[in-house]
DNA sequence: AAACTCACG
DNA sequence: ACGTACGTGAGTTTC
């Protein structure tokens, strides 16, 4: 017989930190769950044991050992994210069949020796599944250790631990009672590390020898005086560190023989969880072993789908009827019932494409490009499946059919081979909808999120007109002021080296030339910018390596980048993506055009390269302090509405409010403190940060921002009343009910909870701005159709929208242009934009 | 692949 | 005692 004994906890904690935070849309954590059913399933097909039991630690503390109350005190808690998942995994191994222990006053470790010894004794054989390298004193002929790792599991015999340790498995015991352990809270002998303890044990065999020996180590020597202060410290570690073999638990290995699984209890269990994949992996009821099979239905039970050429007949008998649909790599299938029609004939495509009926597909952007590529369109989209996923979690990385379909528990119908995705969209499509109305984000998707999706391929078919010569001739200017840098960063470093090298400049900088290293990084010296303002007057290098990198970063990411991805047309086309951000902003990729630089002169003149088509203009419309407008909207807080109501400066009116003065006596310095406390609030604001920012010591930091609270106290309010929420719900939203998950917010690490906070905090601001701009652009895009009008959307960056049109339309599309984002809500608070116009992106930025 | 740095709102 | 503002994309170096 075999038995498999699980160190549930251990695997449990493995699994946690192995696998970064996965929850479900209702916010429960469920990484753990995830990571130690990966682990279970790959051991149990290896190992093939007849009998598994996992052991689990008690909350309780110990009374095996003296002293319990103090014994763990020192252990770190473990995270909330994880604690929840405890009795989840328990309920789950019960209903698989799996047998849990628990024994109070004795850990995982014990009953694992337990178990371990029993079976060994009856002629059974034992393998221990942990994560850490505890249990090693466990192993003998009989006993193995499968020390789960990131990818392998490590396997430990006898053999294997003398090869690697020199010692035999035993003498683990002797070792910790000389080295201690701090996860257990003992010292061992003070001075000896993990290196001391096996020199000696694998010399003296254990610690009594070790004792008897003590005159063969030089007297007066460090390790001679550690050793003799440390004798009681070393008897008393080694109780602690030898595993208990007689816990008094259930221990005969055949009580543990694997029971058959409550298919249907499961299946309830990880569906209320959503852990769909893991229903799949488990294979339910595809074993004819189990009565409970019925329920399960798979690919191959549905009725199969027809697969034909699509054909002008086809269009004509069923063009009107509901249909759905992929488009990807000029090849397009169309659901119909029950059969599958495909083509890869451009003019069929586009004969779909135009047909009435009522369509859904898995991703609509492709298809609307494709339509708008030759002069065609789209019509009858009702419904797209990523986008939907998108607004269902936004945390996920990747919406595609077979992952939409695990997610929300539809059949991947694989038995359609390279056709899966398109007869996988009419039940997503359904699941997905009913999903959407039960979460009451229908008006959101039909209102905003997929007309958008035109717009984005309308901008990304358009494309920007760029000036390669122009950036070229920028470039190599650049070119002469980098090698003259680099010259003189060599001459004062009195080396050559790879100076974007953060470990080598740090070397330099830090070593070379001594200067003061205030920051560090995981594996080194901090370099960055906000370092070397610091040091700025105390060596000239310093200055010339920003400089150095200001150029550099000029010319790898906007010279060179952009120059790559200037197409035929003389155009840029970047990729907008829809289901990108966490909070509903859009991305843009390939190249970024949300991050061409403006802050500074010498960057700004990119701008100069983004230029408008023969006889047109561009035109720039941004938010005046959207972010900040949203907040004074949805807190309610009428002393912030009157500021913007009134047209007034809003830094102004805050720095008049907490320094208590009025408008007219804020100084420079004042408002911009008061901008800095401005952007803190929507992001979740500290003292630490705020000090750094704007230069004032922590206290003072302290006090912007409480004065700022007395004087707001409805954003004080609302930002409490949003993190309780997200704490209840697992979740946050923005006013149009976009939904950002937030499972750090119940998490037991404080950093990682404070971060959920702050995200909380900004994402219905930032996520409500995000919606009022993809409204506008909806709007905008609609109007200029409506009017048929020679301009074209081409720009969004997150609060500014930029138009290309004919020079005579810069006045008429000016106008709309501000009048559609102005109107595009109706809040407590006005929306005010600034448009400008210009040939270039640099002019028109005003 | 991860870490670091830096460009934008 | 510790870490420290929200959201992105991209280039370079280093492991």
């Amino acid at each position: 017989m075999k038995l498999l004994a699980i160190d549930g906890n251990s695997i449990m904690n493995r699994a946690f930190y192995g696998i970064k935070a996965l929850a479900n849309s209702k916010g429960i954590p469920t990484n753990a769950l995830t990571g130690f059913m990966n682990i279970y399933l790959k051991e149990i097909a290896e190992v093939q044991p007849d009998c598994v039991a996992v052991a689990f630690d008690m909350r309780a503390p110990t009374f095996r050992h003296k002293a319990s109350a103090e014994y763990k005190a020192n252990r770190k808690g473990m995270p909330e994210e994880l604690a929840q998942q405890m009795p989840l995994i328990k309920q789950l191994l019960g209903l698989l069949g799996i047998k849990t222990v628990e024994c109070e006053g004795y850990e995982a470790d014990d009953i694992l020796g337990t178990l371990s010894k029993t079976a060994a004794d009856s002629g059974s054989e034992c393998c221990i599944l942990t994560g850490d390298r505890d249990s090693l004193q466990l192993v003998s002929d009989k006993v193995t250790v499968r020390l789960a790792g990131t990818k392998e599991t490590k396997v430990y015999t006898p053999e294997r631990i003398n090869e690697e340790y020199g010692i035999e498995p035993r003498q683990f015991i002797e070792v910790k009672a000389l080295m201690g352990d701090s996860s257990d809270n003992y010292g061992g002998v003070k001075g000896i590390g993990e290196k001391g303890a096996f020199e000696l044990i694998r010399k003296y065999g254990s610690v009594d020898e070790l004792y008897t020996h003590l005159d063969e180590i030089k007297a007066g020597s460090a390790l001679r005086n550690n050793l003799e202060s440390g004798h009681q410290d070393a008897l008393d570690s080694r109780f602690l560190a030898e595993i208990c073999l007689t816990a008094p638990i259930e221990s005969a290995t055949e009580s543990y023989r694997l029971a058959a699984p409550d298919a249907e209890g499961v299946k309830r269990f990880l569906a209320e969880l959503e852990m769909f994949k893991l229903i799949d992996r488990l294979e339910l009821g595809s074993d004819d072993a189990a009565p409970v099979t019925e329920n399960r239905v798979k690919a191959s039970d549905l009725p199969a789908f027809e697969v034909c050429e699509l054909s002008k007949d086809t269009l004509t008998a069923h063009g009107n009827e509901y249909s759905c649909f992929t488009c990807s790599d000029g090849r397009l299938a169309v659901v119909w019932g029950q059969s599958i029609y495909h083509t890869e004939d451009p003019e069929l495509m586009l004969e779909y494409f135009s047909c009435e009926g009522e369509k859904s597909c898995l991703e609509a952007k492709a298809a609307h490009k494709a339509a708008m590529l030759a002069g065609r369109e789209l019509r009858g989209l009702t419904f797209a499946c990523d986008l939907a996923g998108y607004l269902l979690n936004s945390l996920t990385k990747t919406y595609t059919a077979e992952s939409l379909a695990l997610s929300y528990g539809v059949i991947y119908r694989s038995d359609a081979g390279e056709y899966s995705d398109a007869a996988t969209v009419p039940a997503l499509t359904e699941c997905l909808r009913l999903k959407l109305e039960a979460e009451d984000m229908m008006k959101l998707y039909n209102d905003i999120e997929l007309p958008l999706c035109e717009v984005l391929a309308s901008m990304e078919v358009c494309g920007v007109r760029a000036d390669a010569d122009g950036i070229r001739e920028f470039g190599a200017a650049l070119e002469n002021d980098i090698s003259s840098l680099e010259a003189q960063i060599y001459e004062n470093a009195g080396k050559e080296f790879n100076i974007l090298s953060p470990k080598q400049l740090g070397t330099v900088l830090f070593e070379d030339l001594g200067l003061p290293c205030r920051k560090k990084t995981k594996s080194g010296y901090s370099t960055d910018a906000e370092v070397l303002e610091e040091l700025v007057n105390r060596h000239p290098i310093v200055q010339q390596v920003l400089d150095y990198r200001t150029l550099t970063k000029l010319r790898s990411t906007y010279v060179e980048g952009l120059l790559k991805e200037i197409r035929e047309d003389g155009r840029v086309h970047s990729v907008f993506k829809q289901t990108e951000t966490r909070t509903g902003r859009i991305s843009s990729a390939e190249p970024n055009m949300q991050n061409i630089p403006v802050r500074k002169e010498l960057g700004r003149n990119m701008r100069k390269f983004f230029i408008a088509a023969e006889g047109c203009t561009l035109v720039d419309a941004d938010y005046s302090q959207i972010e900040l407008r949203v907040l004074a909207s949805v807190c309610g807080d009428e002393n912030m509405q009157a500021a913007f109501k009134e047209g007034r400066d809003i830094h102004r009116s805050t720095a008049a409010q907490v320094f208590d003065l009025p408008e007219d006596f804020v100084s420079p310095e004042m408002r911009s403190a008061a901008k800095a406390v401005n952007f803190g609030i929507i992001y979740g604001i500290g003292p630490f940060s705020l000090a750094k920012d704007i230069g004032v010591s922590q206290k003072e930091a302290k006090q912007y921002i409480q004065s700022y609270l007395a004087n707001y106290p409805k954003v004080s309010q609302f930002m409490d009343k949003t993190v309780e929420d997200g704490i209840r719900n697992g979740y946050v939203t923005t006013i149009f009910g976009r939904r950002r998950p937030i499972p750090e917010l119940r998490a037991g690490n404080k950093t990682v909870q404070a971060f959920g906070k702050r995200a909380a905090m900004n994402a219905p601001i930032q996520g409500a701005a995000a919606d009022i701009i993809k409204l506008a652009m909806v709007k905008v895009y609609r109007r200029l159709k409506s009017e048929n009008l020679d301009a074209k959307l081409i720009l969004q960056v997150h609060d500014e929208l930029i138009i290309e049109c004919s020079e005579e339309l810069a006045e008429r599309v000016s106008a709309l242009l501000k009048e559609e984002m102005e109107n595009v809500v109706s809040l407590a608070v006005p929306m005010t934009a600034d448009v400008h116009s210009g040939k270039s992106w640099y002019i028109a930025k005003g």
